[in-house]
DNA sequence: CATGAATGAGCATTCATTCAT
DNA sequence: TATGAATGAATGCTCATTCAT
């Protein structure tokens, strides 16, 4: 068997320990995220601060910059992060069906439930930071999948199929999205709205707007 | 660089004393409020700081202390005058109408021309301190004006009359809250939403969930 | 003897206890006035920092900003305080004689004993923050005397007598105001001259510039 | 607000490492010196940092302290330069002519255009830091032209020569020393001394010093 | 009723420098 | 030779709040 030349023996150690520090480096990363979207949590988008950060984390305020270069980047990443999440959840949720009334309750439930499973980054993305929802970023990473173009596409199919009263299909969508961000604007802003309580007036609402097409999930 | 220097604090306090005479006594605490109440809407909630509402009334900050518990108080007050015309503005919407289904047009169309109308209070009694809503505070002044009670009561109305489709009239209610709060938060936000956008997203949803009525207003 | 009516013992009292604060007050001022003095005259400009100072006095930073707005008023006011000594200075030297050649040696002298008398103001005022010299400040408290224009006038009135050869009175005065400048910023940068080394070059460079008149002082 | 977000300092220093491998080996030191004087011009003493620096040369800020002890160490260098520059000008002026008075007015255009092209050097190495005017330090490359003994030596021979009334030779050269540092220094500090005002200070001054000579250049 | 004086906590950010690798 | 990771010390400034008067 021939041997496979191998790099030296210092190189593969090198190698072998940028990996492993790029791999911890990768970790404290996420975990000045994770420690962020916790405090976000608890003291809301006011009462967030990089020093608080660096506590949680165990470092120093002056380390959080070794990572992002200030606060709003911090924050930004944390809102992209989001976004993808999102846009993925809102995809795969979309491609589960085909018939367009379908799809756009399965939207909407998948929408409801992003904003449900992750309060920290829905405010994040659509209501404290919402200009990140539209800022080109030079580094920006992973392309964002475009959740209104989607809807608006779908809402088009179902009034060209005449599953849909004919009208505007961005103006539909516009409303469907003004719906889904009530609903969840309302839950996360500890509104005495219980889950159950959210979750019916979403149903009903999406109902009306949807002539009646039972929804294709719970 | 030449930067005219400002004058200490102090100076500029006393400086605004001078105009001060002009308040009665009792009246301070109403101009403590109005004060307040413009400077929140000038800066908003995070740039909104007792030292300045100080500063605008001519007073110390120590004397806001002798009118408001603390800046949470002050901050309770003004969402609390925003309820109270909140409250007004749907009522008398309501009051001019007597069809349910117009009716409650016109308290959705009312809704949101006060969000529109007065985007900081909006923001402050339902996006950022939204548990104001329900705090009973002792020095609650006048009885607030129950809006959701009242939606309640019309949509019940509406299904008694048979002019909207049977269902629980608060599961309805809420759907209708839900539809004109999300509209309102993403104008707020400055999603790219302009207000024809929005009124054109409200009025294909409401009429959605109204069943063709035509709306009571424009 | 007619008894002087007096004040209630309240009001006397307030009165005594308001001067006393006020008096305080101003010591304190000054306080800080004479630890930033110092604080720059050990750290230079650049390391003078306003926690240090309120250190020095005892006070918590925010205290400071009782005091002076900002930073950069309190800098501004120890230059200003530099400024009226310095015109005083240069004032009453330049009114002890008469004769503008005479003159014109005093206020030499005089400007040269300021600035090896005071350095630390000197070095604010004419060489860090030289743009405070023009400033124009709301609260201008004393009049500043003009220095260059009393150099210029009395070089006019040289001129004008055939003492000084004549010439452009303003391109004189600022010659004069040059070698001045030039000996007093020489020896605050602690470039090697003695206080004799420089004294002799301003003797010799006055001279050469004032046509062999004796100095009037020393 | 919608802040375009940064990428942390060490991606933006990563990217500039791409840029360095042009550099070969020794010639680091210089590229160093470079980027620092660079930076020094552009941000001036106080804006100047050694991350940035590194930033500049595509090098970690570690990487400098291979080669410059510390900040302070680097400063010197650059001060240095602006030293053996400052010589070599002067030097070459005063070597265009023999005669004694004319060369003495040579050096001292020579001095001031220095001052007027390079204010930022001349800040450091005679205003800023005239520590390093005479600190020996152990990397002192080149040797220094020794400007003062120049001039001390001309006036010398000027006096010889009977151009020059009669007098000591070094106190006459700290007066021309003081003159030039007193219009330069005043420009510098950015008091209201066009160049055009400066120059003619500077002919007036010299002019009586030196008697009335033309001076050898405009 | 109102103030003046003062505080302690907090903030984002930058910097020179060190140490192990 | 060079780096990556991290730190500790600063800085100017603002804020809500307290306490004695």
């Amino acid at each position: 068997m021939p041997r496979t030349p191998r790099e030296p023996r210092e190189t593969r150690l090198r190698q072998g320990s940028r990996q492993r520090r790029e791999h911890e480096k990768q970790e404290l990363r996420q975990a000045i995220r994770d420690a962020a979207a916790t405090l976000f949590e608890t003291h809301g988008y006011e009462g967030f601060s990089l020093r608080q950060v660096a506590e949680e984390v165990g470092y120093t305020p002056t380390t959080i910059y070794l990572y992002f270069a200030d606060k709003d980047a911090l924050l930004f990443e944390i809102a992209d992060e989001g976004f993808v999440r999102f846009g993925e959840q809102i995809h795969t949720a979309a491609a589960a069906v085909s018939n367009p009334v379908e799809r756009l309750w399965a939207i909407g439930h998948a929408y409801l439930a992003f904003a449900e499973q992750n309060p920290v980054y829905y405010q994040l993305m659509f209501m404290q930071r919402s200009d990140f929802l539209l800022a080109k970023r030079e580094g920006e990473r992973r392309p964002r999948i475009d959740v209104l173009g989607i809807v608006r596409e779908t809402v088009q199919a179902g009034m060209d199929d005449g599953l849909i009263r004919p009208g505007d299909a961005a103006t539909f969508a516009d409303g469907l999205w003004a719906v889904c961000h009530g609903i969840a604007a309302l839950r996360i802003s500890k509104l005495p709205f219980t889950a159950e309580r959210a979750s019916a007036a979403a149903d009903m609402t999406l109902g009306a707007m949807l002539a009646g097409m039972r929804p294709a999930t719970g």
